[in-house]
DNA sequence: TTCTCGCATTGACACAGATCAAAGGGGCGC
DNA sequence: GCGCCCCTTTGATCTGTGTCAATGCGAGAA
């Protein structure tokens, strides 16, 4: 919180950091995703260098001018949205491989704080040069295409989760996406290490934290999972799936 | 290209009601924005056509394949996202100018069902021949990623209303949201019919449909809106912009 | 190591909004 | 133009989650 940076709105590019995409184990996640090897050599080379940041340093703030997206190397990030009233409302969790920063295209500046949950490093993609270059490279351009789209879509199954799920249920719901993109990374689908706190899950999900720590206690009592601190386990993962369906069991 | 197969779900076009951008009142909204002549005649050519929608047709469903998106010229959508299990999210409501379908880029099939809730036209954008447009016009690229970028910003402002805003805050915000885009398209800003149901209302605000018909009793008991029916006038704009401060008055 | 502070857990109670129920009223199809 | 049915309104009650409060645990710092 009181960290104590020298600047804290330029980025500290780190260029030395930089790893070439195609030697990137996380290229079949990110960005380059079904680009041959000149395409991949092409990208490489605009990518900016890479930037270290600690537990609790912000990647960008709403309101920074916007020149770049950033592709999440390692570590673990969250970006939230806040207003002049107060409110602020965790919109995401990114880990390796998903990209951040795509709010800030449609105004030029950033319209929500990405910050670091644990100390991380990012790539810099020049967003000008990467038109360029996308206008020459169709797979890139599509691709680039389909990681906004996907986006928006991911968007949308949380505006389901928020506005139709209960507490329990989304819950589980967030444990199966963690399940899920830990396993497409090479990580237990079981076993992880939350890098949020409470409050911050329970932002994400509209709940308040003690809500989010009750309904964990539950699954635990109930065998789902075991939980200590920020240690999960899924224990019972068919059972956390059905959760998911409506108590009363009708179809649609 | 043209393997044209003729099942109901294949959209009906419509050549005769094609308008160009040019001579399209839309245009500054809509995606031609700050194209010149030339470019927008470009646009123009790849355009496939209309299409008129009845009141309560489908533009598309969820698993429809994904060809174009869609520009409104007239009316307006709505769109949900349903789950197997028959949870229903109303995800947005579209009026003229406003671009539907990007959520269908990243699978190729439309994740969504998009549904006229007045009698409505759409412009067919096909979306591979924009791509292919797009990298051969910069200010179209840019534009395209704009309109998509927006898309994910508004989803945040939604997904900030669902996570922290109380029933009434909720539909204030949503009311200024109209009288704001009526406006925008030269329309009063303080009287509008709803083309929605109480119920749609409530799937897009995270609520069930008694406590939005009684938000808007509470609103015009209080001088701030008259309502009756599907007709709304505004009466006291600066103090529903205020019911938008939290209650305690507290600062960020 | 020990200290400390932030984070998590748990309980009691309050309340906003959901649910259940009933009665018009108006728009749309015929 | 008429009639039906869906939409809306309003009331009474229930409940899930928020709020307030107190205690406890553990990671990180010195």
């Amino acid at each position: 919180m009181h960290a104590n940076v020298k600047q804290n709105v330029v980025p500290l590019i780190t260029p030395g950091l930089k790893v070439a995409c195609s030697q990137c184990n996380l290229r079949e996640l990110c960005l380059p995703f079904g680009l041959d090897d000149v395409d991949m050599a092409r990208l490489d080379n605009l990518i900016g260098g890479g930037r270290k940041l600690k537990r609790g340093q912000h990647l960008y703030r709403a309101g920074d001018p916007f020149e770049s997206i950033f592709a999440v190397r390692s570590g673990f990030f969250k970006t939230d949205v806040l207003t002049e009233d107060g409110r602020d409302q965790v919109t995401g969790f990114q880990m390796a491989g998903e990209i951040l920063g795509m709010d800030g295209i449609s105004t030029e500046l950033h319209t929500c704080n990405a910050v670091a949950l644990e100390d991380s490093e990012v790539c810099l993609i020049p967003f000008t040069e990467l038109e360029l270059l996308s206008s020459e490279i169709h797979s890139l351009q599509h691709h680039l295409h389909k990681v906004m789209s996907r986006e928006i879509v991911r968007d949308h199954g949380v505006m389901m989760l928020l506005g139709t799920m209960r507490a329990e249920e989304r819950l589980a719901a967030f444990l199966l996406n963690l399940s899920q993109r830990f396993s497409a990374r090479g990580y237990s689908h079981t076993e992880f290490h939350l890098r949020m706190t409470r409050e911050e899950i329970g932002s994400y999900l509209g709940l308040k934290l003690e809500t989010v720590s009750r309904a964990f206690s539950r699954f635990q009592d109930e065998g789902l999972i075991s939980v200590q601190q920020k240690h999960v386990r899924i224990i019972d993962l068919p059972r956390i799936k059905s959760l998911l369906a409506p108590p009363d069991g009708r179809i649609a």
